[in-house]
RNA sequence: GGGCGGAUAGCUCAGUGGGAGAGCAUCGGCCUUACAAGCCGAGGGUCGCAGGUUCAAAUCCUGUUCCGCCUACCA
């Protein structure tokens, strides 16, 4: 291996696609199975085939990748199993717009050539997102990679259709459901997409037909009209109790319709009058069916009226409202027009605004499965992090409603049914049958519609290990560890994963579900191309670097709230990239790097004592936090330790021997230097795979890759609660001096004397050893170190626990700088002084506080009251000068 | 309409009952042989507002304002 000294700044892209290679070389993400090691899983949310790397995919997957790393280190057996979804509408979309660019549709093209042209699509352009993921550091198991149109995650989708609609869990049937008229497809309730629009409420006159007069109803969608077959009102409403068994007229058709009871209508809002248009309004459907209503539909496929709208025929449904409210205003039966908020429903891929249509739909009644995913979180089987999603589960699936699955679009799981041509009968097999199994007949044709994308989505977790087959991967990783995904898939993905992970396989898909926030601008705005906000994750990587990037991520994954990306932010954490190069630097040219020396006993030193305590200290709290999803505390705990500890007091301190004379010390240091950086570079290494796996490489105590290597644990470690203890004075001592230095703004190579005025003779002896590390890091010429000295002329003092520093500043010190230096200290000691006292004042504190916090509060006074005499005491000492 | 989350330093955010923290930004001093993408130091906040509980509240409760999101069959 090359054994030269690292460049001065990191170069990320000149290591990133050689140490990915390398993995994939290696065989690192494979996953065994069976196998003997504790088993870990967590099955990729699949993204679009038709889908490029956005920051929502960059969040998501990093939060997978860091988990998986940390576990294979802990020594799990760990399958990360990739793969993407077909996407059913959105893919069809992305090739449906490259046709139209060429001046065709899909009609023009046929259904069976154009869904080969979707999977050559797929061919040319599914794999791209696989490559971001990789370029991210992804570690999936890509020898297990699935599609959820691959022939076996297809067979799945066929059985598990045909176990359904066996147990009756399946059926078809006319209701309304939310169409797409440009996607030409229904869409299941969540595919909608409520937005708060400014429209209008319609006030339309319904003449009565016996007598004079009329009823008036409210309407927003006065188009729909040409389809009504009632006006109901509510029973109780005493305005139209004299209406029973009466009919109004419908106006611009002029036939009689009847007046309906129903105590759905409410009585407050509009007139109290509801027309009823049972074939495009989920409500006025329901209505209808309880008073066997007729259902009329005056609106195609489309979006435009049909031949039962009359005069209307031909016109778009919008087009048609204009005309029909400018006849009914030239008739007179418009009374009035309020201006009304509403939320109106769009297509969620498209945004077109959606029509309840009535249509024969396929459905999965959800009751009975819902019940079932909802007792499984309640009884702990899968805990959702963090708890308060567990109440939104909740009330999703307490107010579920059936599932329509099919869709009328080419591309997806085409439904397994077949029609009888002669008889009708209706044949859900997975295999085509042969005849009619009533009338004999040959004659069959299949279901034109396909499945909703989620349906097979919702096998995710079982098809991809195999199942229907009772496979190895099954047994052994299911139900698998953790889902990790956003909230706005919870309904959509992870709700119905749990109804049939529970189904089909008597457990739940996943034991943990994390769920992690959205990613948005500096501003808190999602982002979107048409705001122009997006932050490209490839950009990004190109110019921060794949580290800087993911360690950005996990550190702003706060639970429970939104990532604001920002690019100073990212630049942070590159230079947090660039420091540990540079420590690496500094071992290195500090280390034998031909490996011809063998280094002695270790003699452990202060400095090493602590950061090896340190470091137990810090592993154990990293291990907690990436246990409980905290990669914001994880990815903390690794900055702080890293470049304030690591960096910033021991490496300055271990300078002191590595430049030394020492032979043995110098060995010795060499040793343990090397201990603690690779340590820190395995703590690091789930959030930083490539920058910890370049320098583990180069380091010659280390061997094969770092992600093989074992996450670091407190038992590997010393825990020496002295050298804590001890580095705290040590480091006390030092920021005094600095503090006064800075404050007198004291160049560093102005070297001072200092007179250490200490009484403890345990104290002394850790100073007396390190008095060295005081006189490099501090920049201290001569110290002495006594009991009881007098203040020194000429000199200020900080003071720290039982300790007075007094620094010799003959012509350096300013007299007034210095008292008011100590004033100052000396004020916001005695306010905090006060403040305690006031409490130890308190009797209702003395007696109902808990004994050790009075206590504590006893301890600060007690050393708040020793640090204000040696403050009042120096302060005196320059006023008498003064005088 | 219902629900959830947020409001803490100039900015972005940690902090869930015992003397307010970090990063960035600002100011001052340093090219100290790993790193100026750096080192050392400093300043800066009645924790949205009003009540309440408590010996003690950023933290718990109630109300309130503003912002964001989710959800919903008042047409």
């Amino acid at each position: 291996m090359e054994m030269e000294i690292l460049t001065k700044g990191y170069e990320p892209k000149d290591v990133e696609n050689k140490w990915y290679q390398y993995w994939e070389e290696n065989n690192l993400f494979f996953a065994e199975a069976p196998s003997e090691k504790r088993p870990y899983c967590i099955v990729i949310p699949p993204p679009n085939v038709t889908g490029t790397l956005h920051m929502g995919h960059a969040l998501n997957n990093t939060l997978q990748d860091i988990l998986c790393r940390f576990r294979r280190m802990k020594g799990d057996n760990v399958l990360w199993q990739p793969g993407t979804d077909h996407a059913g509408i959105a893919t069809q979309n992305v090739v449906e717009k490259d046709l139209a660019s060429k001046g065709m549709d899909r009609y023009a093209v046929g259904r069976e050539k154009f869904v080969e042209l979707v999977w050559e699509w797929r061919e040319k352009y599914g794999g791209l997102i696989i490559n971001q993921l990789k370029r991210l550091g992804c570690s999936c198991d890509w020898s297990r990679e699935r599609f959820t149109m691959d022939e076996g995650l297809s067979r799945a989708v066929r059985e598990v259709f045909v176990r359904l609609y066996e147990e009756g869990l399946i059926y078809r049937g006319d209701y309304i459901i939310n169409w797409c008229p440009r996607c030409h497809t229904a869409l299941a309730d969540l595919e909608v997409e409520h937005e708060e629009t400014e429209s209008s409420l319609y006030y339309i006159r319904y003449p009565l037909e016996k007598g004079e007069g009329h009823l008036v109803v409210a309407t927003t969608r006065p188009e729909t009209l040409l389809g009504d077959t009632a006006v109901a009102v509510n029973p109780e409403d005493e305005r139209y109790k004299h209406l029973s068994g009466a009919n109004v007229i419908l106006p611009v058709l002029n036939k009689p319709i009847p007046v309906v009871f129903d105590r759905y209508v409410d009585v407050a809002f509009g007139t109290g009058a509801l027309k009823i248009t049972p074939a495009h309004d989920a409500n006025d459907f329901e209505i209808g069916n309880t008073h066997q209503l007729q259902r009329i539909k005056v609106i195609d496929e489309d979006g435009r009226m049909n031949e039962l709208a009359g005069p209307y025929q031909g016109l778009d449904r919008f087009d048609c409202r204009e005309k029909i409210l400018n006849d009914l205003d030239q008739t007179g039966l418009l009374e009035k027009i309020e201006p009304f908020r509403n939320a109106v429903g769009h297509c969620y891929r498209c945004k077109t605004v959606i029509e309840p249509l009535l249509s024969k739909q396929w459905f999965v009644k959800v009751g009975s499965l819902a019940e079932a995913a909802s007792r499984s979180v309640k009884d702990g089987k899968t805990r959702i992090y963090p708890a308060n999603w567990e109440g939104v589960y909740f009330e999703w699936m307490n107010n579920i409603r059936d599932w329509c699955v099919s869709r009328q679009i080419w591309w997806g799981h085409r439904i397994p049914a077949w029609y009888c041509t002669q008889c009708g009968e209706v044949h859900v097999a997975k295999e085509p049958p042969q005849h009619c199994r009533t009338c004999q007949d040959p004659g069959l044709v299949q279901e034109t519609d396909v499945l909703d994308t989620w349906f097979s989505s919702a096998l995710w977790p079982f098809s991809t290990l195999g199942w229907p087959d009772s496979t190895n991967e099954l047994k052994t990783f299911y139900p698998t560890s953790v889902l990790v995904t956003g909230f706005d898939i919870l309904f959509f993905w992870v709700a119905r994963m749990m109804m049939m992970g529970i189904h089909f396989m008597g457990d739940v898909p996943f034991k943990d579900v994390y769920i992690h926030a959205l990613v948005r601008d500096v501003e808190g705005k999602k982002m979107s191309k048409s705001k122009g906000n997006v932050i490209d994750p490839l950009e990004v990587m190109d110019e921060f670097g794949t580290d800087a990037f993911r360690f950005t991520l996990a550190a702003l994954a706060a639970q429970g709230r939104d990532v604001k990306l920002s690019e100073e932010r990212i630049l942070g954490y590159r230079h947090f990239v660039n420091k540990i190069w540079n420590a690496a630097r500094l071992v290195f040219m500090n280390l034998d790097l031909e490996g011809n020396e063998r280094a002695g006993e270790r003699i452990y030193t202060l400095p090493d004592r602590w950061v090896l305590t340190r470091l137990g200290q810090v592993s154990e709290e990293v291990t907690r936090a990436l246990e409980e999803y905290r990669f914001n505390d994880a990815a903390g705990l690794c900055y702080q330790f890293v470049w304030h500890e690591f960096c910033d007091w021991y490496l300055e301190m271990a300078k002191q021997g590595l430049y030394g004379n020492d032979k043995a010390v110098k060995e010795s240091l060499r040793d343990i230097v090397q201990e603690v950086l690779m340590a820190a570079l395995k703590l690091l290494h789930p959030f930083m795979p490539f920058v910890t796996e370049e320098i583990w490489h180069r380091l010659p105590a280390t061997e094969g890759s770092i992600m093989v290597a074992k996450f670091p644990e407190p038992s590997d470690f010393m825990g020496d609660e002295d050298a804590l203890r001890e580095m705290d004075l040590l480091m006390g001592v030092v920021t005094g001096i600095r503090n006064i230095r800075g404050e007198m703004n004291i160049p560093p190579s102005k070297k001072v004397n200092i007179v250490i005025d200490v009484a403890d003779e345990d104290v002394a002896v850790v100073l007396r050893q390190n008095m060295a590390h005081i006189q490099t890091l501090a920049k201290v010429e001569q110290v002495s170190i006594a009991s009881g000295v007098p203040k020194p002329e000429a000199s200020a003092t900080a003071v720290f626990g039982q300790i007075q520093v007094h620094i010799l500043l003959k012509g350096l010190l300013d007299f007034e700088e210095e008292m008011k230096r100590l004033g100052k200290e000396i004020k916001k000691i005695e306010k905090d002084m006060e403040l305690s006292q006031r409490k130890l004042s308190n009797e209702e504190f003395l007696t109902r506080a808990p004994a050790e916090i009075v206590e504590e509060v006893r301890e600060k006074v007690r050393i708040f009251s020793l640090k204000l005499g040696k403050l009042t005491q120096n302060l005196r000492f320059f006023e008498e000068i003064d005088d």
